[in-house]
DNA sequence: CTTTTAAATCAACACTTGTTGACTATATAT
DNA sequence: ATATATAGTCAACAAGTGTTGATTTAAAAG
């Protein structure tokens, strides 16, 4: 097959899935390569470098979709709906796990912390505003990728060994404990 | 200075400094020379190989210190109070953070999973068996790192401009409305 | 002061990294 | 069937990697 759109996928795909889960540095150019079954150099043409195919990969993530019109519940609601569809043996894979294997990267560190505070925590503080006491939606935020962490990077068998919809109640559960939270 | 022990601990709080805060992966023999004024051939013939090194550098880190005659709660807020001490710009940083910025290493991850597990979550675990629901104890043990990593690492400003003190009574807080957490 | 011991240095190794350019092979259009 | 465009391949580059050996230099022991 001599297809340069199929080839450019199959390269995106590779990319992204070795990207994501053990992130950018210890990622080559050539095992890209070698898990798309393709050539390097057609890695490097088609996306310009390394760091310009890491940032193609980060395409719509680490933002809210279509946030304007619905409450934070809601939008709450579905984050911990796609949080809760990461399997812990790492075969799908959400934003927020990319996000801390990425996150101390001095490459793409920066970038990727910055995308999370505008795209994700931003318009959540927003959401909430004035309805929740600031610290608790910190305290929120935090907790949920500490969650996703000690169930799929960590693995604590309470969190890893839960079946996914066990796992969207404790995620639920936490989150309504966590708002209600007052400081001082 | 002529004086083999002095340039072994040069070298050993270079690596440890670099390793805890860039990871294993973006770290050079040659970065830790240079940051020890030395060569990096010494770097090598002192520590055996870079992951030698890094494991020197784990010496004590992730296990509780004589957690044997204390009560679950006084080794949590011995935990707690190293916690705090972290500070968001990164000049004193914790075990936790370093397991945060390793986790996913593919050279060094799965050791540090274990390390934690065996040596931090599992005793962690014993000192609360019984008296609280397995689930809190590890939501707890979630909470605390993503707070750490939330503060440190994607420096949320409502945690990072928290001052030491208040930052440790959050951690209290939070420690005692999670442990009450009662699955299902 | 001379000899010995070992700390520090220099150079090199085999290999991997990202990236670029020239070349070949194949699908499409004429 | 021939010409053209372009997808794919191969080779090479400069730079950086961990590690090892030989050499030089300085401190300690005689």
């Amino acid at each position: 097959m001599r297809n340069r759109k199929t080839t450019q996928s199959k390269i995106f795909a590779a990319a992204k899935a070795l990207f994501w889960t053990r992130g950018y540095s210890t990622v080559s150019m050539r095992d890209i390569a070698r898990q798309a079954n393709t050539d390097v150099a057609l890695v490097a043409r088609y996306f310009g470098s390394k760091k310009r195919l890491f940032l193609a990969t980060l395409e719509g993530a680490l933002t809210w979709p279509a946030i304007s019109g619905k409450t934070g519940e809601e939008v709450l609601r579905h984050m911990i709906q796609r949080l809760a569809k990461e399997s812990p043996d790492g075969d799908e894979i959400t934003a927020i796990r990319m996000l801390i294997v990425n996150i101390s990267d001095p490459e793409v560190g920066d970038e990727l912390r910055q995308r999370y505070l505008t795209g994700l925590y931003g318009p959540m503080q927003d959401a909430f505003a004035r309805r929740y006491d600031d610290a608790a939606i910190a305290l929120l935020a935090a907790t949920l990728i500490g969650l996703s962490l000690g169930r799929s990077l960590l693995q604590i068998p309470e969190l890893s060994n839960l079946p996914s919809d066990l796992y969207t109640q404790l995620l639920l559960d936490t989150t309504q404990t966590t708002l209600n939270y007052r400081s001082a």
